[in-house]
DNA sequence: TTCATATTTCGATGATAATCGAAATAATTA
DNA sequence: TAATTATTTCGATTATCATCGAAATATGAA
């Protein structure tokens, strides 16, 4: 009898306006203060506090505390899958763009550089490299094989800079799919830039939201086996 | 983009806790009568009337009439999905004894239909009279056959005062998505009575939830060649 | 220390929506 | 026919909940 309660709890997550909005921030894989997720959602500082904290309490939502700032993010992968599926195509809320926080000039850490893969197509490509045997999973993190170095060198990406830049990534910036078996960090980063480089994707202005062209269907394809036709 | 509205409206249904009981009882695929699952949601019968017809108007669940009855019921595995995916990241329910546990997991086992054996339990026995022809399947109803009057008086089941009861004898309760009825009206009701007295099944107090017992398990091998046993 | 910033807690408000009693509708049974 | 049962509709009440102002807490900066 409990346990329907528990699959309203979660879902009234998704289908309540601004908690939807908080969420599809959060789908980029980062920690983002507080304040920012309140504008970006449209309401107060109190009213994102009080749904923060149900989500929160819902084991959905993690916080890291900073100083007097707390981060907020994505519990984990699996989370981020579900609310991905209700969230990520149809978004039903308005989000306030990144650009109009900044020009509010009341965040200052609005920082949201869409640096990884996100979504079903980074999913796909990941597990794609895992079945290719170009990374390996380990307990927190991927790690390159000797096919990967060649492959991902061949793709135009220097791996040795990469690791010179995971080394910087700062405690302010923690992701989840750092943590957990997602490729992201520095070689999803460079990823991302190589597929736009690429055109193979286009980044859409004013949202998070990815388009693939149709030279990355086909490159997904041709190269990692990843279908990405929109039939599916 | 159509599945992910549907589930946006899914999701907005099963937030509600009442919506959610309701929609677990549907999952098990069976079309129930809105007096059922107004009892099994823990409310009042207009209460349930107000949010099936919510469900129905957004294509969720689907109703059919058959004479005073409304059979509601989910046709798309949308909704189990959905409750699927929302379950799996829901926090694990918190048990306070082994003794909830074992009857949480009875509750997925057998139900009963308000006042009948529905689930496995009941087709099973319904099969099994058949067989055994004790009854007979009409359009509308089972019938008693000869060998079922001696067989349920030596049962202990007073089959003319059931007669006597202002409601069906014997209806069939209607199972669409196997298309095999189990036996509900007076009958089932007194069946479901006998087995109790028998303490061949306990009925759990705030669900309705029935439990096996082991005498149970025995009983309905033996007697009506029903392999109740958790193995299955 | 004092002031500013980030966030939460408290309390009140208003809107939405769930709930239920009473009555209506309809089918079934005696 | 009348009584019974299943369900819905209506109307009123109540509960829930998102929202935000005000104040509290905590941290960092001047």
């Amino acid at each position: 009898m409990k346990t329907n309660t528990n699959a309203a709890i979660i879902a009234s997550l998704v289908s309540e306006a601004s908690r939807a909005a908080i969420l599809t921030v959060l789908l980029d894989g980062r920690y983002h203060p507080a304040s920012e997720l309140a504008y970006m959602a449209g309401i107060k500082p109190q009213t994102a506090s009080f749904h923060l904290a149900k989500m929160v309490d819902a084991n959905v939502v993690a916080v890291s505390q900073h100083g007097r700032h707390r981060y907020y993010g994505i519990q984990s992968q699996e989370v981020a899958q579900v609310m991905e599926s209700f969230l990520s195509i149809a978004p039903p809320i308005k989000i306030k763009s990144l650009k109009q926080a900044k020009e509010d000039k009341a965040i200052r850490y609005a920082r949201t550089c869409y640096d990884h893969l996100a979504g079903n197509l980074g999913v796909a490509i990941t597990t794609s490299f895992l079945h290719k045997g170009l990374i390996d999973e380990k307990k927190e993190i991927f790690t390159i094989t000797e096919d990967g170095k060649e492959f991902f060198t061949s793709f135009q990406i220097d791996l040795e800079k990469l690791k010179k830049k995971r080394r910087s990534f700062s405690h302010k910036c923690l992701d989840w799919s750092e943590r957990r078996p997602h490729l992201a960090g520095a070689l999803g980063n460079a990823l991302l830039e190589r597929f736009i480089e690429l055109h193979w994707i286009q980044q859409l202005p004013k949202t998070r939201a990815i388009k693939i062209t149709a030279e990355g269907e086909k490159g997904f394809k041709e190269i990692f086996a990843v279908d990405m036709s929109h039939s599916s």
